[in-house]
DNA sequence: TATCAGGTTGACTATTTAGTCATTCTAAAT
DNA sequence: ATTTAGAATGACTAAATAGTCAACCTGATA
């Protein structure tokens, strides 16, 4: 009943179907069952508005990220619970997930807000950063090797979004994420 | 002096700057210097101009995919010309690649222009294709495997474009290209 | 019951923009 | 020099849309 998060709600579903720019706030008004004034109470703008949904979006992540982290005693497993947990958080909360894929280079997202999204894989950076210096994975450019790696984790990402029926299978998962694994690894 | 090209070219860089909607017509024909009216003698709307660039970028892209392809003698060696064409090309064409990058999934491009696009990759996948025959690559999934590759692909290309210094830099194309290999090499 | 504060409403406005079309230009042919 | 076909022009229109605001609820308090 929460009308703000109705807006949030509406607004985060119809900008994945058809973008920022074509859908009107009288759209996003209507999906979240309330006038197209009460929008402008809660946010200034419409840009305020995506602006909101995505730092909510990169928040949720964020917290997702390191769950169970410190529970892993090698490094690959360390870096198979990231692997894991930003699976599960994708498959969870799906229209995050794609929203955040859209947008996240969008002009409609400020400087100031995008800047605040970056630290999104601090916990990726720092594991990797580790693994260099133990010489577990390839000594080479830390962006390069992180570029590489949100590369796979997102493109593996939407495959299992393609593909729901993988959700629970164990066997494609030590599968899927040995590609990560062989690509990065000494 | 071809207005259609100048026309096709303006609205090439306007709309990577600023996406599909936020460019108005108006301006795209004062970018490529004719009139507002001009632009629509040779295209008979916005819609149909964006799926004109739409194809080019794939001929354009596809032409080069496949180049030299059959001189090379090992089955590495021949992914290794693959991924060394998509960099060259998306270095040379950098416009051309970030408009497919933005637009590949866009509502504004119609699903037939999308179809045809998507035979893209066609010689790609015959190659994944024979290397999981002749027991090369891992025995997993052609639609994964593609993915993932993809994935791989696109984002060593962002980072070659957001580095230039290491266009002619052989070491680590070589290095980069250990990534893609050793992720779905046998 | 009367008052009041603050959330909610939706008709309205000012602006932007895709696409039109009557007119003007251009250059080749007669 | 005149004609003419088609390309080019840009003022104009009709539609869409972000944001406003005066009026209207609602429910708590006196």
């Amino acid at each position: 009943m929460d009308k703000r998060e109705q807006i949030l709600k509406a607004a985060l579903t119809l900008f994945n179907r058809y973008g920022f720019d074509n859908t009107p706030t009288a759209r996003i008004s209507k999906e979240a069952g309330v006038a197209t004034g009460t929008l402008f109470n809660y946010f200034n703008s419409k840009e305020e508005l995506i602006n909101v949904l995505y730092l909510n979006c990169k928040d949720s992540l964020t917290r997702r990220l390191s769950d169970g982290l410190d529970q892993e005693k090698t490094y690959r497993s360390k870096l198979k619970r990231i692997y894991i947990n930003y699976l599960r958080w994708s498959l969870e909360y799906t229209d995050e997930f794609l929203f955040f894929q859209q947008f996240c280079n969008a002009s409609c997202i400020g400087e100031t807000t995008r800047k605040e999204g970056l630290s999104k894989f601090n916990s990726i950076l720092e594991l990797i950063t580790e693994g260099i210096e133990k010489e577990i994975i390839k000594n080479v450019n830390l962006d390069y090797i992180s570029t590489v790696l949100v590369g796979i984790l997102n493109s593996s990402t939407y495959y299992y979004i393609a593909n729901p029926n993988l959700a629970g299978d164990e066997e494609f998962l030590e599968m899927s994420f040995d590609f990560l694994w062989d690509s990065i690894k000494k």
